[in-house]
Formats: structure tokens, C-alpha cells, sequence
DNA sequence: GCAATTTGTAAACAGTGTTTACTTTGAGCC
DNA sequence: GGCTCAAAGTAAACACTGTTTACAAATTGC
């Protein structure tokens, strides 16, 4: 993988948090070291240390990625800038950003738990430590209100426990306590006990 | 802290999984070192090996107890062999079980994390692997059917539903990302919204 | 082209999990 | 009580780890 036979890298700090990001992916981010890192760059161990404080520093950076990489699959799903008409546009839109949530869990695992973990956005960038993706959900309420779906504007409490319970299912589906995941399928119910929850009337 | 003068320790075992338990409550057990363990408990740091295959097996023991501790809380809130008469009582055991683990999971976010994590009964002495104290739930959704509350029993996919929704908002409170923690408030909004939900008559 | 800053190296330090060979201890049994 | 034997400890080593330090090379700006 090293093409420098120079002594300088040249973009260190990119690749290993590429790196870092491969191994938060596939769950072994925990055992990954900053020296078999280094190894496998062909740097010395000691060369990290020019780009992150310590191993904590490039976790919290990883875990911020982590954040930024679900805030863009939910662009994808549901562009923030493009709002909805129908009843039923909104309704799918709710639970497409809730299956991703989900998927984003239980695929990568190791990176969630880093992301909502210690090395969360405690005290990082986001003075209040609120990620952006909390602004998808907002906006697919106010959608859900404005196409009918839901009577009244979803408050700060109805947002709050419309992100818990999603965020509930999310962490028990990816835990090894709960691995029969019926997936998608409890997504769906989830989703409608949600809304029928916070007053929305049902198809 | 050591007492044994003699070669042998006695009982080694215990008095380690107190030392990591209390780590785990702390929230610094990812830190905490077999070694200092060792040293703590005035003894070779081999000697672990004896009751220990490796340090997982230690977290997983831990993080056994800590099923087995929130069972315990769940017990003196609501014993499980006295069942409840009125829809009040029903309605105040539910809101118990859920402040309860909101607040252990605030407490101990460390051995909460572990409990949770890559260490939890997977493959542990659980076969299903689904910790006891989900018993607790289904007997509090039961009783509220029972009292009234509820006009029909709770299905397993209203029964995951609760549970979800209370672990989603018990990890969201106890991760760094929220610390703005209205605590009890916020856990009394929840679960009135999971009973609507779920099909409950409101006071 | 030269100075200064960035970015790397090499070596060391303290600490870790784990294994191996060996010794001590306590329990059970005639 | 002595004898055996497995259980439970020790000591030393191995292969790691994160991190710091002094130094060297490359890049950048004037």
C-alpha cells in the first residue's frame, strides 16, 4: 500500500484515518494500534504523533466521521433542501432516514459504538455536542405535519422520543444480546407505534 | 487492602471481580489493567490465569453481574412474585422500571457500555442469550392489561417496542452526546408516550 | 538559495496481556 | 498423622503497546 520511498509521507493523516475508519467499520477498532498502523503505512510510530495529540485524539476524530458519514447517507435518502408534498412521501421519507439508522448500526457496528460512546462528540467541534443528523429527523416531522399526517407540530419531547426510540432499536438490534434481526420488518412497526405515539392519524 | 500473609490468596476470584466491577461502575474498566489488578490485590499477575482464561472472560463475568444487579434493582421496585391490583400501581411500577434504568445506565454507564457491548451474553450462560430482566417488562405490560390500562395484552412487538424505546433513551441520556439530562422529567414524558402507543386508556 | 517550519526517524521508557516452568499450599484418604 | 495430588500461587520471560525525546530530512516561504 506504500508508494513513498521518500522520507517523507506527504498525507499521512488522511490515510490513517482511513484507516482507522476500515477498522471502526468492521468493528475492531478497539484493538487496533497506532503501531501496527504505522507499520502497515510504513511510517514510525512515533511519526502519529505530528498529527494527532494521542490515540484518543484520532478516535474522537474518527468517531466525528462516523457522524458526518450517516448525516450524508441521509442526504442521499432525503435531501434536506428538497422537501416532500404528499402524505405518503413523508411518511416513506420517516422511515427510510429510521431503516438507515438502523442499518448504519448494525453495519457498522464498531464505528457506533465509538460514535455515541467515550469518544463521542463530548466536547469536540459542536459546542452544544448535538450532531447534525438530530436536524433529518426534525425535518421529517415537520414534513409528516405539514402533509396531514400529524395533527399538531411534533415538540421538543416528540422529537426526543421519536430519536430514543429509533436510537433504542438501533443499539439493541446491532448488541450481540439481541441478534435475531428480523431487520427491516421491526423498522416498520417500530416506526408505526412511533407515530401513532406522538397523535399521528394512520393509514 | 491485602490480608493474606501466606502463599495462597483464597479467594482470589471474588475479591477480583469486585475490584473490576467497581471499575465498571467508575467507568474506567476499558483502562483497568490486569497487572494493577494484581498489584492491588498483592499478588503475581499470572495468578489471574488461574481463574481467568483471559481478560475477556474477566469483562464478561462482569458484565453477567451487571445483568444481575439490574435485576436485583428491578426486584426490590417491583417484586416479581406480588403482583399489583390498580391501574395507579400498575402505572407506577412501569414508570419504576423504566427510571430505574435510566438511572443505571447513568450511574454505571461504564458496566452499562460493557453490558451492551461486544462483551454481553452473546454466547454466554443465557442459550437465547435475551437477559432476564426483559421478564420484568412483559410483567409490567401484563398488569397494566390486567388493571385496565392497557385494553389489550401486549404483543412481543409492542413488548420490544417499550423496551427499545426506554434503552434508546436510557443510552442517549447516559452518552456524552446529551448531558443536558432532565433525568426523571423526561423519562415520565416517555413512557406516557409509549403507552399511547402501545394502546393505552390515558388518565 | 537559505532559513525556518513541518514531518519524518531511532531509540528508549514504562506498562501491558499472556505463557511457561516451577513451588507452595490445602484437601482428601488410608 | 503422613502421603498423594490437584489447586493456586510465583518468577521470569516474550511480544506487544502508547508515548516521549533528541535528532535528521524534506518542504515551504522569502
Amino acid at each position: 500500500m506504500q508508494k513513498r520511498d521518500t522520507h517523507h509521507h506527504g498525507n499521512l493523516k488522511s490515510e490513517l484515518m482511513a484507516l482507522a475508519l476500515q477498522a471502526a467499520r468492521a468493528g475492531t477498532i478497539e484493538d487496533m494500534s497506532l503501531r501496527k498502523a504505522a507499520r502497515d503505512l510504513g511510517v514510525s510510530p512515533g511519526a502519529i504523533y505530528r498529527h494527532f495529540a494521542d490515540k484518543d485524539a484520532l478516535l474522537r476524530a474518527v468517531a466525528q466521521i462516523g457522524f458526518d458519514e450517516l448525516a450524508t447517507a441521509f442526504e442521499t435518502i432525503a435531501p434536506f433542501d428538497t422537501p416532500v408534498a404528499t402524505a405518503q412521501q413523508a411518511r416513506k421519507r420517516f422511515l427510510g432516514l429510521a431503516e438507515e439508522y438502523v442499518r448504519f448500526s448494525m453495519t457498522h457496528y464498531g464505528l457506533w459504538r465509538l460514535m455515541f460512546g467515550p469518544h463521542g462528540v463530548g466536547t469536540s467541534t459542536d459546542p452544544i455536542g448535538r450532531p447534525s443528523t438530530y436536524a433529518w429527523l426534525q425535518r421529517a416531522l415537520d414534513e409528516l405535519h405539514h402533509t396531514g399526517v400529524l395533527p399538531a407540530p411534533a415538540g421538543p419531547a416528540d422529537q426526543f422520543f421519536a430519536w430514543s426510540a429509533i436510537h433504542g432499536l438501533a443499539d439493541l438490534q446491532a448488541s450481540p444480546v439481541i441478534r435475531t434481526a428480523p431487520l427491516t420488518e421491526s423498522v416498520e412497526k417500530q416506526v408505526t407505534l412511533i407515530l401513532r405515539a406522538i397523535g399521528a392519524s394512520l393509514p
